[in-house]
RNA sequence: GGCGCCGUAGCCAAGUGGUAAGGCAGAGGUUUGCAAAACCUCCAUUCGUCAGUUCGAGUCUGACCGGCGCCUCCA
């Protein structure tokens, strides 16, 4: 089974094949670090990493790279708002970025170029398009002409003619007078004395938004990659014109295949740190745990808009959010099967005892599956929920009285697990420490004290021993009503938090 | 004006032209001192509307209604 995936440069789903066999190039569009990852990056970088994991699980070996914009006027603008050097600030938000990637589950790129540390690729890039007659100087900028190339808007599927200028009403009025074409682009803009900048053949400056991924994808990948990816949003005009600025200077085909991933919505608007309408990974890792943030990017295809919501009390603030609290109990069903499981005792499962349940022995095959079809997530999550039926199915019968379960059956539920967490990142940490961390969570936002909770838990346990069960069930009732759920067992009495 | 996307149960959400996955919520049940957890059963004659193509359409075509994105800030 080959891995499909839809190509925005062709409007289909493609069988995706790297040029060279076995070996895919990758390159991602990373943030510009001027502030924390949002939800919007979250999607988009869970999504890239599910891809990258399923490649490698292919058999394929895969080059991914992403990028980190830390040159960028955003930057320049916060810093200068905050009184902070651009440098720096970059620094600590891409810092903080790399944290967030890492709660996420996501797997660090094998290389994250920075613009920074570029310069001198950019430079060469800039100056090569001016050599081919595909870039001028006007006055200390640099910009590329678009009618230097007749395929300028094959990606985004638009006419040069046809497309309203201004339209998005955000003109540079600066720039437009340089301009011979008004789609034409900056590669290159000039800087004041004194601010930040570089030099350059053409003056002082830094580098303009796109030539920037066309430099560093091309350093660390070679003139044609096997795909290129990013959110919906950079269709037009960043990789359009990254298209436009790298085949004009190589000849070589760019990207052999463009994956766009859909917005992560508010009211179905798009998320966006312009509109303010954002929720930062941060504000959401104090509420949730992380792989909950990650299991609910997968709910959704990932070219469809991930709607949010989220539940308000009367003076306004953000008391919950229904979609990550279902995520986290889904999230925290993975690890308590999980766990289940690992603590089936040895004198239960026995050689050789009945066939395999199906709904275990196909599972890696039914994830894979449903990843090679342009990545389905939705569906792979379909898969998990009987997959883990019927793991519980097995432990449920594994510790009924006289019950057993089947050594080949427990491997299959292992090696399932293991697809699990190879395949979309999930269920890969220590189920008891997952599980303990959400009780936590959910125990001090409800302001609930764990030693308190325990103590009462021994008064019931003394209580049920005597047999005193109006006792009991009213210690229970008491604590049922502060939202603490007891979960007796042979074991002992264990506490959750309901949500 | 141009390009493109979406509309499936109370909610979320998959769906190669062959007769509607999965999750949440809800109803019964197994289990339990009672619960919880886990498991089992049930829960869309129907896919925005109307036409058309077809033996057959949620899936293809057209029109319409409703929502959204992009057209140089964006993941």
């Amino acid at each position: 089974m080959s891995v499909r995936l839809h190509n925005t440069l062709t409007g289909k789903k493609e069988p995706f094949e790297p040029a060279e066999p076995g070996h895919a190039r990758i390159y991602v569009c990373g943030p510009t670090v001027y502030d924390y990852a949002h939800l919007g990056h979250a999607r988009c970088y869970v999504v890239y990493d599910v891809l990258v994991r399923h490649l490698r699980s292919n058999g394929l070996e895969v080059t991914y790279v992403r990028n980190i914009t830390d040159v960028d006027d955003k930057i320049l603008k916060r810093a200068a708002e905050t009184g902070t050097e651009p440098t720096e600030l970059a620094t600590r938000f891409a810092n903080a970025y790399a944290e967030d990637m890492h709660r996420l589950g996501n797997l660090d790129p094998d290389v994250e170029p920075r613009v920074s540390t570029h310069l001198g690729d950019i430079l060469a890039l800039v100056q090569r398009l001016i050599d081919g007659e595909h870039a001028y100087v006007s006055d200390g900028d640099v910009y590329f002409s678009v009618e230097s190339f007749p395929q300028y808007g094959k990606l985004s599927h638009r006419d040069l003619g046809q497309m309203k200028v201004g339209a998005s009403e955000r003109l540079d009025e600066t720039q437009a007078t340089r301009k011979r074409h008004p789609a034409d682009f900056a590669l290159w803009k000039k800087s004041d004395e004194g601010a930040w900048g570089w030099e350059s053949p053409w003056g002082r400056g830094r580098p303009g938004w796109h030539i920037e991924c066309s430099a560093m994808s091309m350093k660390h990948l070679g003139d044609t990659l096997d795909l290129h990816g990013g959110g919906l949003d950079l269709v037009f005009p960043h990789h359009e014109n990254e298209i436009a600025q790298s085949e004009a200077a190589t000849g070589a085909p760019f990207s052999r295949c463009w994956m766009h991933n859909g917005f992560v919505e508010v009211d179905k608007e798009k998320m966006s740190k312009s509109l303010g309408n954002f929720f930062t990974a941060r504000d959401l890792f104090d509420r949730v745990e992380p792989e909950a943030i990650r299991y609910f990017m997968m709910t959704v295809h990932y070219r469809a808009p991930l709607n949010l919501d989220w539940t308000l009390d009367d003076a306004g603030n953000v008391t919950g959010f229904p979609q990550f609290e279902e995520a986290e109990r889904r999230v925290a069903y993975v690890y308590k099967t999980k766990r289940r499981l690992a603590d089936l005792p040895e004198k239960r499962i026995v050689d050789g005892d009945g066939p395999v349940p199906k709904e275990l022995a196909e599972f890696p095959g039914a994830l894979r599956g449903a990843l090679d079809d342009d990545l389905n997530m939705p569906v792979a999550l379909a898969k998990l929920a009987d997959f883990l039926k019927t793991v519980n199915e097995l432990c449920d019968q594994a510790m009924r009285k006289k019950g057993k379960a089947s050594r080949e059956a427990v491997a299959a539920a292992n090696r399932g697990f293991e697809a699990l967490g190879v395949e979309l990142g999930l269920g890969t940490q220590d189920p008891s420490a997952v599980l303990l961390r959400i009780r936590d969570r959910r125990a001090k936002a409800r302001g609930l004290d764990a030693g308190w909770i325990e103590a009462q838990i021994e008064a019931r346990t003394e209580a049920r021993n005597l047999k005193d069960f109006a006792e009991a069930d009213r210690i229970r009732g008491e604590l049922v009503a502060k939202g603490v759920e007891l979960l007796d067992s042979t074991e002992g009495t264990g506490w959750t938090i309901t949500d």
